[in-house]
DNA sequence: CTAATAAGTAAGCAATCATTTACTTCGACC
DNA sequence: GGTCGAAGTAAATGATTGCTTACTTATTAG
C-alpha cells in the first residue's frame, strides 16, 4: 500500500506537520480562536502530540512566529535594501502559489498575548523597518525617526494589504490577480520609500 | 454621596457602558480572546447583563460593530470624497482625545468568525472604498476595478497603521504624535489616490 | 527473535468559558 | 405607602478549553 520511503512513524516528519498546519490556522484565525484539536485534526495527528512536541500550545506558536522570523530574515538579509520591500510586496500579491508566504505575512499580525512572543515579533518588525530605511538615504548612518517612521508605515500598509486580501477578503481586491496587485503595490513602495 | 443627576439603576445607561468597555477589549484583544467576565468587570457590571441586553457575546460584538459601522458612515457620507482619506488618517493619527476614534478603525480588523458580522464590515468598506476610488475620477461613473483596488490598498494600510502603531506597538511609529503620522499617512493617500 | 525505546493513542483531568436560572432590590406610579 | 415591573445579582449549568496520564503499537538494535 505505502512506498518504502514513508515510515509509519516519523517524529520529525509529524512535528513539520504540526507546525505546518498550526502556522495555518493561526495566520488565518488568530491565536486564541484556533483549538489545540482544530491543529491535531486538520494534521490527522493526536492533540497530546503537540504537548509532547512544542509542550504548551503557546509553545507551539511560538514556533510558528520563530520559523516565520527565520523566512523573512534569510529572504530580507540575503537582498539588497531596496529590494526588500518589493519581495514582500510578492509575497501578498501572489495567490497561486504556495499559501506559505501569505500566512507568513499574517501571521506578523497575530498576537498570543504572550509578552516574550511579541517581542520577537516586534524586534523582526523595527529590524526590516530599519533596514527599509536606510535603503531610501545614500549615508551610511542609522537613519532618522521620519525615514523609519515611513518605512514602518509601509510595513503597516503590507501587513494591512495581506488582511484586506485574505483574512477580510474583499472583492475585488481578495480575488485580483498577482499583477494587478503588484502594481499597485510597486506605487505605494515607491511613495513611501523615495529614491535616493 | 451621588449627585442627583446620576441615577442608580439606569438600563440604557448601562447598556451604552457594557457598549463602549467591549468596544475597547474588542479592537484591543479580538473577540475570542476578551471572555465576557472581562468585558462585565470592566464596565462595573453584572456578567448576565450582556444577555440580558445583547442576547450574546456574538451579539454584543455585533453591536459594537454596528456602531462603528454608523460612526464612519455618517462621517464618510457627510464629506466630500476626497476628504474621506484624510478624515480616516486623522483617526488613526490622533492619541491624545478620544481613543473611540481609534478603537472603531481596530475594530474593522477583529473577526468574531460569524458571517453575518463579518458580511456587514466588508459591505462598510465596499462601500467606502468604492467612494474613494469614485474620488479621484471626473467623470460620474461606477469606479473601474483598478481604481477600487487602489482605494482598498489605502484602507488596508490605514487598518496596518493602526495595528502597527497600536496592536504591535512599534516605536517610533507607536510613540510619534498626530503632526508627524499625518505627514507620513498624506504621502500614502496621494500616491494611492492621484488627484483627477 | 526479542527486548528496549521511541511514537502514537484514548480517556479523563481541572479550569474556564458563555449562558441560564431563581432570586433580590430598586424606582416609579397611583 | 404599598405594589408591581424593571434592573441587577449570585450561583450553577453544560460545554469546551489546554493539558496529563496510563496505555498500546511500531521501530530498531543486539
Amino acid at each position: 500500500m505505502r512506498g518504502e520511503t514513508t515510515r509509519r512513524r516519523d517524529a520529525s516528519h509529524t512535528r513539520q506537520l504540526l507546525l505546518d498546519t498550526a502556522r495555518h490556522h493561526f495566520a488565518r484565525y488568530g491565536f486564541s480562536t484556533t483549538t489545540v484539536r482544530d491543529i491535531a485534526d486538520g494534521a490527522g495527528v493526536n492533540v497530546a502530540l503537540i504537548n509532547r512536541y512544542f509542550a504548551s500550545k503557546e509553545g507551539l506558536f511560538e514556533a510558528c512566529l520563530s520559523s516565520a522570523v527565520t523566512d523573512l530574515r534569510r529572504e530580507t538579509d540575503s537582498a539588497p535594501a531596496n529590494e526588500i520591500a518589493a519581495k514582500m510586496a510578492q509575497r501578498i500579491a501572489g495567490s497561486a502559489d504556495d499559501p506559505r508566504h501569505h500566512e507568513t505575512m499574517l501571521l506578523l499580525v497575530r498576537s498570543s498575548g504572550d509578552e516574550r512572543t511579541d517581542a520577537m515579533r516586534r524586534a523582526l518588525l523595527t529590524s526590516i523597518s530599519t533596514r527599509l530605511a536606510s535603503a531610501v538615504q545614500s549615508s551610511p548612518e542609522p537613519p532618522g525617526d521620519a525615514a523609519l517612521l515611513r518605512a514602518q508605515l509601509l510595513i503597516g500598509a503590507l501587513l494591512g494589504a495581506s488582511l484586506m486580501r485574505t483574512s477580510i477578503a474583499v472583492p475585488p481586491l481578495a480575488t485580483a490577480n498577482e499583477a494587478q496587485i503588484s502594481d499597485a503595490l510597486e506605487v505605494l513602495v515607491k511613495a513611501l520609500l523615495p529614491p535616493g
